[in-house]
DNA sequence: AATGAATGAGGATTCATTCAT
DNA sequence: AATGAATGAATCCTCATTCAT
């Protein structure tokens, strides 16, 4: 169907969203024209529409695509029935993957955090339903730590939100201006310290105990 | 010399930003034309011009606006030589008033977090340097806290991002859907208590002591 | 840039329909582009959004306006109470006026005639319409002369149509070949003899006897 | 050599016109895509250059099938060398079948009328041929009946288009609104009565004795 | 013969900005 | 200062047609 060497439907596809997200994270949305993405996948212009519907389309897949690659790092610590010390392990563990995808993918990190809302409907839906979604995820840490007595009493979707904001501040700045601070992977055990210490229940401190600096 | 009952120089001006103001909130930079803001105005479309050499910069003023409106209420822990407790209650007070600004600019404050970026490098960079102001003021803070005791070492502009996004994500998410949360004058404490007792110091843990629940 | 004396908003409006119909009339719609009417009429292409909201308005605009033209020589026989001769005096005084209407826009009548339906709804619908009316109004001028006894008794609607074709492909055949044809002036009353002799009532002929050839 | 069950090259043909007929006499010929026509008939895009070198002429063909599906119902008159009761038996004879082939293409029929000339110049030369080419006919019949004497002298060309408008403009009526109207059966007589009571010869009334209502 | 992916010219529409009055 | 008509560059999207497989 295909000649070899020439790219499936697929493949073709894919070309398109790289093309996109390399322009999208370096320009933004509105900057980026579907011109700019065809000529940068070297396809015709009428090629893209056999591919997308439209360009918001396209941006909403480079969106998705992205979200969907953070998600992937949170269904760690809720599993079983951990001992306090397993539970940390845990998190931690997730905790620094989830850095190296933001730091694998800076740019993408910077363009879903900036156009995240300025675009249309289902992309700001898109992204509540992930900061939803996250927040009950790492909400249920919280729950299940509290029943471990590592975590005082607390409203947990509060917490969980402090959480992500903790996290996607300090990244994004040390993703801007890395030479300002500690390197990330150090940075890490401080902000879960200071997320988990904070809400430190009558079984912690844990925190420092487990990982002494 | 104008005409009585006819607007001064600034009040046009004047007239024309909080047009633009209600209009960016509702619907963001690009979907806002400069006609729609001179008929919301209530001028003649070529007036806008009089005022403001281009559209971004009537958006770039409006933003501007904004966070200087925060920014005022950062400087207070700072003066003097405070004792712990003196400095938890300037603390405190100036989240306090941050959160009223923010609650009172709700909208406003959602574009400002949209569409941070996603414009241009002036606004990008208005943003950056607004990030790096107020989180070298809390940095300044921190410090101070960990002179008092009442912080432990750590690397202040780390823990300032982080009590910044901390913040941050947590007052997004009770704007946008309320009634998942409690009112924004309980969580506050919450906030405070989770980012100062993830630091706390031999001095401490003042937070508990001094506001307990 | 155009304008020995400034045209007024309507002049302005006018070029661009003047244009339009010219335009219209020697291509259809489909081949005429809004760049194509803007040039014909020495405006900047942006300059025709302000005077139309879409390229089918201005061609709405250009059919209704042919059409009222038509309708204004139909209400001629109704009025009053004629006699026979009365009657079909104004009949023929009604058919001359619209032939020579016709005659002056015979492009236009073509187009009218051609692109009737093959646009949008909208049209489509206008000219249902104009057809119902004027075929309504000839029903009446029919009924009025079966009071008359001058026509037979015959159902006025299905009259209505007969005389409305006849005089419609007529006329666009002579329009299109002329030199095939006599005069237009001498048709006129060769059809009007067709369909008023074709519906003679008791009181006729009338028509042979009041314009003898 | 076809493999078993695989359509001929005619039955192909046929297929795609059979689709394109359908779409044509819903959408007409711009709203119908080669794409929608290929879908319709089942067959890849590119095949449908196989059997018509482009859009156009596969238009071309569904019109010019229509137009001699009409043409057919003309040559009955002129046969021979009828009495007057002959000539109108064929002239009714060949009226109602006509209608039934309208009747029978209705929408085909809309189309064909719609756009008859909107879309090219060969298109615009099919109509004018075929108008001519029933004129023409219709034309000889009339001076037959001249020659019979059931016709008045008159310019048989002119009474042949005005016979021509009276259907057209009637059918087209009636296809679109039938409810307003007598069934199509009943308006034939009405409408050939009009048609040859207006040009009554001599001879004449004839109609009115040999097809009393 | 059949396929369907690829092409790219073409057209409608928007809107920031200018400028004569 | 104010006006608002005019401008035209910019951009999305469509679709007839081609051609390698």
């Amino acid at each position: 169907m295909s000649k070899p060497g020439a790219p499936s439907r697929d493949e073709r596809r894919q070309q398109l969203l790289d093309a996109a997200r390399v322009l999208f994270s370096e320009r933004g949305y509105h900057e980026t024209t579907v011109d700019d993405i065809t000529r940068a996948a070297d396809v015709a212009k009428g090629t893209f529409y056999l591919y997308f519907s439209e360009k918001r389309e396209i941006y909403h897949e480079v969106i998705r695509g992205f979200l969907s690659l953070i998600k992937e790092f949170g269904d760690l610590a809720t599993e079983h029935n951990p001992s306090p010390a397993e539970y940390f392990e845990r998190i931690r563990e997730g905790a620094r993957r989830l850095i190296q995808v933001l730091q694998g993918n800076a740019r993408l990190a910077r363009l879903a955090y900036r156009e995240a809302l300025g675009v249309d409907e289902t992309l700001t839906a898109m992204f509540r339903d992930f900061y939803r979604e996250i927040a009950e995820l790492e909400a249920r840490n919280i729950e299940l730590a509290m029943q471990l007595g590592v975590v005082r009493p607390c409203v947990p979707l509060v917490v969980a939100y402090a959480h992500i904001g903790t996290v996607e501040r300090v990244v994004l700045e040390v993703l801007e201006r890395p030479e300002d601070f500690p390197p990330l992977e150090e940075i890490v055990d401080e902000l879960l310290r200071i997320g988990y210490e904070g809400v430190r229940g009558p079984n912690g401190p844990a925190w420092t105990a487990l990982f002494p600096a």
